[in-house]
DNA sequence: AAGCGTTATGCATAGCCGTATATAACGCAT
DNA sequence: ATGCGTTATATACGGCTATGCATAACGCTT
């Protein structure tokens, strides 16, 4: 089965992609960073240093950080992360559709592939 | 100034993507492997293990290769390989288009960027 | 005051990726 | 036969990326 997967580039650099978006996702869902990048089996400091990226990317942080109080502190995306989020996944669900008539005719061009238990869910 | 790239992907390799389809247009239009390198200034090496990886995932070959013969031999792109590279151009263009209205709107959210003369052209 | 889990940061390390370099084989041209 | 530029392949090296581990600061809870 073949996945097309979009990023949003300024420069050569990813401003948005598909971990970055669930990486924030992960962050608004669980309330940290450092639960985010365990869910995502990432280490805490490259979800950390995503963060960092994305925030000094943007206009406003996608994402408040608190060091500190009840539970230790936590992350908590910001309206314009959300907003980020949002329209991320309504150009990649676009992006899919357009293509979504292409692809069968593509893959068929492709050997067939062993499944992969990690990206099958 | 934002851009879309699309990646096609099976399990969590790249069958086809921007790289591995300018390096085909450039084979197609050198006549060798090596010629393709250079333009694009990647070792002859990488250039290689990509069109080997092509090869490997499609069910024919994207590129054929002779070793010897006038000017030393070469490599020149299949019909399938063309057939891949119309595919993925189409779909390119097709999701850029079904985003195109959404990169404005989401660009007003990034900080203005310094341009890259690299990539600017 | 002590404890907790988080953010934040440094450093050392392992792995991967790509480059660079060298060498061989190939097959046509001269 | 020699030369040429290519494909093909091995090896060594540097760089980047991500991880792992350690440590500190933070601020609420108890």
């Amino acid at each position: 089965m073949t996945r097309p997967r979009i990023r949003l580039l300024i420069g050569d650099t990813v401003a948005l992609g598909p971990g970055k978006a669930a990486l924030l996702e992960a962050i608004a869902e669980t309330g940290s960073i450092a639960s985010a990048a365990r869910r995502m089996r990432m280490s805490y400091r490259r979800a950390w240093s995503l963060v960092q990226a994305m925030n000094a990317d943007f206009t406003k942080p996608l994402v408040e950080r608190a060091a500190g109080g009840r539970g230790g502190g936590g992350a908590v995306v910001t309206p314009l992360g959300h907003d980020a989020i949002e329209r991320y996944r309504t150009m990649e669900a676009r992006a899919s559709a357009a293509v979504e008539s292409d692809l069968d005719g593509f893959t068929a061009l492709l050997k067939p592939q062993v499944s992969n238990p990690d990206t099958d869910g």
